[in-house]
DNA sequence: CGCGGGCCATACCCGTCCGGTATCAAGCCA
DNA sequence: TGGCTTGATACCGGACGGGTATGGCCCGCG
């Protein structure tokens, strides 16, 4: 007993759940009533809990019923579709696209929309990373396409420009600089930067925080983190103009920062049909 | 064979996948060398494709193999909390917090936080749901508590205040409208509203679009698609001053619409000790 | 008021499948 | 080449999943 819970269990008891009568349950399981009774007792014990009442009429969920259900459905969900991911990607028809936070946006959206009705047989991935890592994993071969932003170490990358975007320097809206039509990163010297964390392709954490290395500097990996930083302790951060803030938020234009460029990367070396596909359609657009 | 895939299965492949060593993971998995071999075959004819490459000195991941690393490791995560989730279900520890989607923020945060070192032992469950339902399914009896906006149809739930938004209109920065100070509905007549789903609570969607229910008007069902359409339509839509917007929208006050209000909602007739106890966090504190 | 029909639970049987031991085939290294 | 490693194969026993038959319960009907 104390068994792990399988697969089997939850299908079961998805189906008896959503028919709220056993009887039914099995037929449609192509089986018989008694097994399934016993399968619904087994995942009863295993969890030391009831999941359903049982009425004259049928079964209803009780409360941990329904926090199992809420639980099972999109757990199997994944399994299902686990399965067809698998075989495509056997096949070389998956696609992994790494994306930094914020650049899952409409660019990107629209890229692998278009690139799913040019070969809607190609599963694609999109995988999301914080600000520690500008490449979206493309160096660790967690992915093979980075939709990300300019500028990082790129040697042994091939990059294919989507848009530029000019930066600024995001501060409160109660802060001096905030009423300036622009500023500089060097007439900001002293303040206090975000950090972001060790490890950082440094090219890439210089640009965004102009950092001095202070240790005490807060750190911060996800835009979020900064954004609320900067709003509740007047750190500085550099974004670009685009990016969305919620009020009390501005983000001035720095004029010694050169415009970070969204961009798609991907590794250099022996790309696949696949990557070279997915990269026509920003070097064709653009 | 082609049975459906279970649990079992996968948890073996992680371990082989992470020792890229079938010995070794099946002294882990307290099992002899042979049957875990074997496993890994059959979950390779199950989908039709090899998972690992077998090297002299071990094994390593075929691509397919990464691929499923990928999807099962979640999944088996998932898995895991699932026994613990249905057991503290059962003793009645567990709430489930509906947040209207922009409203996951910082206050909700907080308010988590807080009722997580006040009872350690709640399991807190957040649900995020869309703007066509402003109770989070609350009435649906899908949540416990809704964290949400006011205005909507509030018979049979209880609410209590946590902040006051003053709300505006979202505009394009070139829209005439953009540069003034403030403005009202009544001065925006027969501009193109933004239209939220059918079955919407009426006071709600009346609240937000100002809509004269003509069906042309784009349907949207996050704010992210609002302001999309915002920005590319120049439709309206209003919202909460403190929303955060991208670059080139501005969100001008109205003097004609009262702000909305940040609640936490439940269900008035007999809620549970825990509602009580979170509710109270609320009630306490504003 | 008892009787029939619906529900789920129990009892028991059988075939399959899982995990064990023993062994084999193949690559590396001394 | 012989010993060491690796994973793969062959075969066996026990546990478990699913089957049939039946029991216990509640409802409604005659």
């Amino acid at each position: 007993m104390a068994r792990a819970v399988e697969l089997r269990l939850l299908r079961y008891f998805v189906t008896v759940a959503t028919e709220r009568h056993v009887g039914r349950a099995a037929q449609r399981l192509h089986m018989t009533q008694p097994p399934l009774s016993r399968a619904i007792q087994q995942l009863e014990t295993e969890f030391g809990a009831a999941l359903f009442d049982r009425t004259p009429h049928g079964v209803e969920l009780t409360r941990a019923g329904q926090v199992l259900m809420e639980d099972a459905v999109p757990l199997l969900d994944q399994a299902d579709r686990l399965r067809l991911r698998v075989t495509r990607a056997a096949d070389g028809a998956v696609l992994r696209l790494g994306s930094l936070a914020d650049t899952a946006d409409q660019a990107g959206h629209d890229l692998v929309a278009a690139f799913r009705r040019r070969q809607p047989g190609v599963e694609i991935t999109v995988v999301e990373t914080d600000l520690s890592d500008p490449t979206a994993g493309l160096r660790a071969g967690r992915v093979d396409l980075a939709l990300t932003r300019t500028p990082f170490s790129d040697d042994g990358l091939a990059v294919a420009t989507i848009r530029t975007d000019p930066v600024g320097v995001v501060v409160a809206a109660a802060d001096p600089v905030a009423t300036q039509e622009s500023t500089t990163v060097a007439a900001l010297a002293g303040r206090t930067w975000i950090r972001l964390p060790d490890g950082t392709d440094p090219v890439w954490a210089a640009y965004w925080t102009a950092a001095d290395d202070r240790p005490h500097h807060p750190l911060a990996r996800t835009i979020q983190e900064c954004l609320r930083s900067a709003a509740w302790n007047g750190t500085l951060v550099i974004a670009p103009l685009s990016q969305a803030l919620p009020g009390g938020l501005v983000c001035v234009p720095l004029a010694d920062r050169p415009p970070s460029r969204v961009v798609l990367a991907w590794r250099a070396s022996q790309p696949s049909p696949l990557v070279r596909s997915f990269a026509r359609l920003v070097s064709g657009a653009s």
